[in-house]
DNA sequence: ACCTGAACACCGTTCAAGT
DNA sequence: ACCTGAACACCGTTCAAGT
């Protein structure tokens, strides 16, 4: 006992000029929740094939990878907080955009599928998170509202939404895989492929991710949910 | 030289009475293709939370988990092997079920669906496979040929395609996420969301996977790929 | 309360070697 | 050729302890 009290009088003695409080990290910068996730994006910006772990986010921080499990339950906790930061940077407001509430709508998602092709390690992630911090609340309130004002009814709304983010989400992890060369197929074996084989792969993936948008929200307006 | 001779005629007069070639696994069954993708399936079935991994299944059939590399250069291949051998037990032809192209589609997928749905570790593995076994070529090439048979234009029916077979992908990989409780959010910050929430979790699986391909068939046929 | 080190129980993959 | 053991370079998480 008196040991660890001449140990503490030592370490504070040593470091008086700097604020020293019980959380002091010897001149490191301190580690709080905003800063763990700031090295998060730098993590995932420096990006590469190489995945944000745990251990390595540590390492940036100049501590071992327990010291997080102070601030963040688990890594899903951690991811789904890293995204939630990144999308801070997305104006998520409905009326954010210009146009009918169609054209805002798809703008929104094109704005959020960009965001997730930026970072294909997290789009893999948030595949199996069901975030739940506020920036991400605000999109999947600004989806609803712009469906709601094309008029369309509340159940397809709900149905719609998760349908849209779902696709966002599916498209950006699918980017991450490893391009695999296109097996040649005999036409006679398989009639369907050789009769859209010259489609694809056609077009750029701007206008892939345009479509598909075009398309879901045609079909979620169209389609009623009782059999 | 001769130490190696020795021990070799050992093994072989230790063992004479079974068959004995360079491949003897002494007594265990042969390690092939076939047994380790059967073995993969059976991990798949016994599911739980634990995913199939390279090591446990090489635990399973008796190895180390290096052996396995003899037949499959890393794990992508032996999932997307695995994939393919269960596409096996399912009736992938256009014309296997009953009704118009638009109810054969929707049947073939949510038979696909369902697959995925019993295999949710697989379903996160195909999400970055993009594989290209026989039998899901057939589910490639049958999709394309029934919304040629809808009198789908080539483009739409290509890009179209992969938006089916994402989707189906994703609602399965995303059942694997555990559950995450709904926050209460208030109405005044979030009024599309108010607006939604009687059906945010309404309807069965099922009526949902089903509403999501009418709507996405719905939306393929009726928009065109040039803007 | 905040932060840490050591340890636990895993991963996929490479490589040199064994039969 | 087929199969193996040991080793490499990682993971996330728990736990008891330090200041």
């Amino acid at each position: 006992m008196s040991a660890n009290v001449f140990v503490t009088i030592m370490f504070v003695s040593a470091w008086s000029d700097a604020p020293v409080t019980s959380r002091d990290r010897m001149g490191k910068p301190p580690l709080t929740r905003e800063a763990i996730i700031t090295a998060a994006v730098r993590l995932l910006q420096a990006g590469g094939p190489e995945r944000m772990t745990l251990r390595r986010l540590a390492q940036e921080l100049d501590t071992g990878p327990t010291s997080l499990y102070a601030f963040f339950g688990n890594v899903a906790e951690l991811h789904a907080a890293t995204l939630d930061q990144l999308l801070a940077g997305v104006d998520l407001r409905p009326a954010a955009r210009a146009g009918g509430w169609r054209a805002r709508l798809v703008e929104l998602l094109v704005a959020y599928t960009e965001l997730l092709f930026a970072y294909p390690g997290l789009a893999r992630s948030v595949m199996t998170l069901r975030p739940s911090g506020p920036n991400y609340m605000r999109l999947v309130d600004s989806v609803l509202a712009l469906l709601r004002a094309g008029g369309v009814p509340a159940g397809q709304g709900a149905w719609g939404m998760n349908l849209l983010l779902q696709q966002a989400t599916a498209m950006a992890a699918e980017a991450a895989a490893e391009e695999v060369p296109w097996r040649e197929v005999s036409a006679a074996e398989y009639p369907g492929i050789a009769w859209a084989s010259g489609q694809l792969f056609s077009g750029t993936r701007h206008q892939r991710v345009r479509w598909a948008f075009d398309a879901l929200i045609a079909g979620i307006a169209a389609t009623g949910i009782t059999p």
